[in-house]
RNA sequence: CGGGAUAUAGCGCAGCCCGGUAGCGCGCUUCGUUCGGGACGAAGAGGCCGCAGGUUCGAAUCCUGCUAUCCCGACCA
């Protein structure tokens, strides 16, 4: 807890684990790839759904629950989308254990063998479908709009903390439309919140696009992505929402009656976002003292932390404090009284900021005989002494500044890092310096494959409000409709 | 799944080459002094040295096998 986390500029990867662990967020489990999610990350997550799952109920969205168990044979029925997850999914075979003959414990029960596996659910559109099969019978029974808060588990070969782990948390949001333009208007509008919530919330810039065919999700016929630029110059992709075209309501049999008495396949989207975001939010604000959160999201907005000598001064201190925290509370902001005796106050001041909360307060016997208190901000690391009267006002508007200045710092430092190139050789260079790279892609799977394959840059989207002036590829010469953005990824 | 590394107290590590009954820092407990940016002193508690074999009078240390984790790649939200 004591040490000095080790520079960005040094190790990014270094840090980030680091900031990780000692920002009490997240540890390794003893399973392999699984995290321990601490409850000050817990918190945060929790912040995360809580305003998510109310944007979902606003759009219309309401939430179910659906088993973590996929028979085998389900996840086969659609092609694209066993080919896509076959190779991370953990299966269950068996349903009980036995004492060990020799003794050693508990082994698996041979007799005890499942006629048919189990898949632990790499995401849910098999079971999910399955179950609409019986739900949707008529037009009438249209849009079905569900979510669903659960984990996965994807057995990835190399994970890291939030960013990739064999189990996550995320929500799968799972809809059903009677027709191909109220699904992909559906599929749209969910991106929308994604990139609403991700930049008016998490401060973090995203750019709002389409996936090529090589990145699409299995088993979707348009994948649409919000995908956000790191401190480290690589891209992560936030946020996903599909257009799954007709592809699950044929695979599962799920049709409906028109409104003319004829028999027509739903139409689907889904879209999801992870404790992925976790890593995100680390990723884009934080810095070498430690993380730094954006206020809306922050479980402690405002710690306040006492000077004192001797225990008179500490009950005079804590006093006046207790009276601004509950100031502060009834205003709806969330704040911390840290009055533990056992820790002195520039340890507290270290804490903190490891722990990235936006705002603190420090009242010492100055500021008590002064009617004073001391205002420290997280992001930009500035104090000010200010009135300790009125300092509710104060403090909201210096929330607010700091949740704005957090996006345009991402912002500026997104817009900075983007090039835009014409040339191979720029094309190298700008991937080398980091950041999106705009650039003309003749729209072919072997060129995309061939531009990773050299540099290990893939196309990040094609951007939705991006520049439409045709041009050549970048790679091949060919022509090409408009500029997409490329990065090297997490 | 390839390459590299590691496994010793809650955490971070030393000890291993050269075998002799386990140590340091942080943290933890108690007491005292401190307190405007990670305090100091004193006294304590805490270890099947990853697991299983082998060599030896004796193994954290040498040998064999296994397991797990981390990092770097290929694959992915």
């Amino acid at each position: 807890m004591a040490s000095k986390l080790t520079p960005r500029g040094t190790d990014y990867s270094k840090w980030y684990n680091e900031l990780v662990a000692q920002a009490d967020l997240a540890q390794h489990s003893d399973v392999k790839g699984c995290m321990v999610i601490k409850p000050y990350g817990f918190a945060i997550w929790e912040r995360m759904q809580s305003v998510l799952d109310g944007m979902f109920k606003e759009t219309g969205h309401v939430n179910a629950y659906f088993p973590l168990f996929i028979p085998k044979s389900y996840l086969s029925k659609e092609a694209a989308h066993v080919e896509g997850f076959a190779k991370e999914c953990a299966v269950v075979t068996h349903y009980r254990l036995m004492n060990d003959p020799n003794g050693n414990g508990v082994v698996v029960d041979p007799s005890a063998k499942l006629e048919e596996e189990l898949v632990v659910r790499p995401t849910s559109e098999t079971i999910i479908w399955n179950t609409y099969k019986d739900w949707i019978q008529s037009y009438r029974d249209l849009p079905l709009l569900i979510n669903q808060w659960a984990n996965v588990v994807r057995w990835e070969m190399r994970t890291r903390l939030f960013l990739r782990t064999a189990e996550f948390l995320w929500q799968e949001g799972h809809t059903a439309h009677e027709t191909k333009e109220e699904a992909v208007e559906e599929a749209r509008r969910m991106l929308d919140v994604y990139a609403n919530f991700a930049e008016g919330w998490m401060a973090m810039p995203v750019v709002k696009g389409v996936k090529s065919v090589n990145e699409r999700f299995a088993g979707a016929e348009d994948t649409y992505c919000i995908e956000a630029m790191m401190q480290d110059g690589k891209a992560l992709q936030a946020g996903t929402s599909h257009f799954l075209g007709q592809n699950f309501a044929r695979a599962f049999d799920v049709k409906f009656a028109t409104r003319d008495g004829g028999q027509e396949l739903v139409w689907a989207t889904s879209w999801g976002v992870s404790t992925r975001l976790m890593g995100a939010l680390i990723m884009t604000h934080s810095d070498d003292a430690g993380l730094v959160l954006p206020p809306k999201l922050a479980p402690i907005e405002v710690v306040l932390v006492p000077i004192y000598k001797g225990e008179d001064q500490m009950a005079e201190i804590v006093a006046a404090l207790k009276s601004i925290a509950d100031d502060l509370k009834a205003a709806g902001i969330r704040v911390k009284l840290d009055d533990d005796d056992t820790k002195r106050s520039g340890w507290k001041f270290a804490e903190y900021e490891l722990k990235g909360v936006p705002v603190r307060l420090a009242m010492g016997p100055r500021d008590l005989a002064g009617g004073t208190i001391e205002v420290a901000r997280r992001d930009t690391k500035e104090k000010s002494y200010v009135p300790s009267e009125g300092i509710v006002a104060h403090v909201q508007s210096l929330l607010a500044e700091i949740q704005d200045n957090l996006l345009a710092r991402a912002a500026a430092r997104t817009t900075e890092t983007t090039s835009v190139v014409d040339t191979w050789d720029d094309f190298i260079a700008a991937l080398d310096r980091g950041g999106f790279v705009s650039a003309h892609w003749d729209g072919t799977s072997e060129t995309e494959d061939l531009i990773k394959k050299e540099t290990k840059a893939t196309i990040r989207c094609i951007p939705l409000d991006g520049d439409t002036t045709p041009g050549q590829c970048i790679r091949t010469g060919a022509p090409s409709a408009q500029r997409v953005l490329f990065a090297r990824a997490y």
